[in-house]
DNA sequence: ACGGGCTGTTACAATTCGTAAGGTTTGGGA
DNA sequence: TCCCAAACCTTACGAATTGTAACAGCCCGT
């Protein structure tokens, strides 16, 4: 892979080059933009690995553009903003920012939490409404499963956020309390259970053989791991 | 109740309070430590989704800690220190660290970066590895072990943890105590009886004649050898 | 109200893996 | 050489974890 591809938005000229001249020099390949609307035209032909946002911009509501880029997936998305309180930092996360930076920062640091995101890149590009993995055919808009002799059978929905989390998280380590998270989004009550039967159900529609799991392998006392090779289109 | 687990490791009693408070109140468990020993023994039995550090402990360097947790897949580490100096932080997130809080810190933001953690699953060690040697195939993909002949036998996790140091240290003694250190990962001294067992049954798997080992080689008072030769694929 | 599909819960079976316990091997000293 | 204590191997067992079949409640359209 070549050098990843960080852009930068923020509409004071200066700390756009700050960051792009520190992001350079770290062996990163920048495209800096002061206004949402040229960044968002520019997502449509290059596809970044980091995306710096700076809230507060003129033309957008920064939080409203996070949390687009947050569920597109694709890149990593990191907050830098002069808003200091606390609450402005918890709702940009919540909002799906994988990192917030507060300014006045030191480029150093950005760059650092940078690479952060890069150790752990999100695994999807794109993801769309169908999954290729290992002879299947998944699509979420008709909730039906393929195999490659067109063999169909349907999904629940619940059986289909299981499905998505894996295909979006392939060959990841998944640990059930994430998966609560991610999924039930509440705290968890006693329902625990829950999720080794949407497991087993889904491994059902998998034709997976129970003895040697081949696409959704379970670590004892760990959590999940899905071993297909995921294509989205 | 498999609400995710939350470690707590700082020697200030008043900050694991503020801190495990917080948590619970978020719906997350949590242990709390005051000792890098007592949490590295903890971890042998309990397996967190997060672990919060205190560097400066009085028992440990914290950055080395940091870099053991960071190497074992499974749980992120988010930092939390007093030390305010950028150098600290960009040290912290290189080896290892996830994210990296300075105190004082607001619990709310706390818990929003835990939940952060929690969404996006760490990358799998080494993803799509097989390995061949003396007429076997390890693939750790699949956790199978297949012999020349075809037949496949499976290994659970704490199998392959063994396996996967021998294929990587062949014809080189590995001690048991480099192996409690690879693979418990505490430094805990409790009974290294299981990991005779570990091997023995690896040793079954692997079709071993216990009068005459060919592939793992018992070195009395010192540790074990493994004799294959092995070819990464 | 009825029926069918979906989903959580329960109960029990199966697996994993550390510990205990007893047997075997090793190597040094008597 | 013989003896013995430590090191090591193996089997068995049990606690914790996970798999799954069966049941029950819910929601929906008819």
């Amino acid at each position: 892979m070549t050098q990843p591809l960080v852009t930068i938005l923020d509409d004071e000229p200066a700390i756009r080059t700050i960051l792009s001249d520190a992001l350079e020099e770290a062996g990163f390949r920048t495209l800096s933009f002061s206004r949402a609307a040229a960044f968002e035209a520019a997502l449509k032909t290059h596809k970044p690995d980091v995306c710096l946002v700076d809230l507060g911009l003129p033309d957008t509501d920064g939080l409203t553009l996070v949390h687009k880029l947050a569920l597109e997936q694709g890149a990593a998305v990191i907050i830098i903003s002069g808003r200091a309180q606390v609450q402005d930092r918890v709702t940009g996360l919540e909002l799906g920012a994988d990192d917030y930076i507060i300014k006045p920062f030191d480029p150093a640091e950005v760059v650092a939490r940078i690479r952060v995101r890069l150790r752990t890149p999100k695994a999807v590009a794109h993801p769309g409404q169908t999954a290729r993995f290992n002879g299947w055919t998944a699509s979420f808009d008709s909730y039906t499963l393929t195999d490659d002799a067109g063999v169909q059978t349907t999904f629940s929905h619940a059986e289909g956020e299981v499905l998505r989390l894996f295909l979006e998280a392939p060959k990841r380590l998944i640990s059930r309390a994430q998966m609560q998270e991610m999924l039930g989004g509440a705290a968890g009550e006693s329902f625990d259970r829950a999720m080794d039967v949407r497991i087993s159900r889904l491994r059902t529609k998998l034709r997976e053989d129970p003895k040697n799991p081949r696409l959704i392998k379970t670590i004892y006392g760990a959590g999940y791991i899905f071993l297909g090779d995921v294509n989205w289109a």
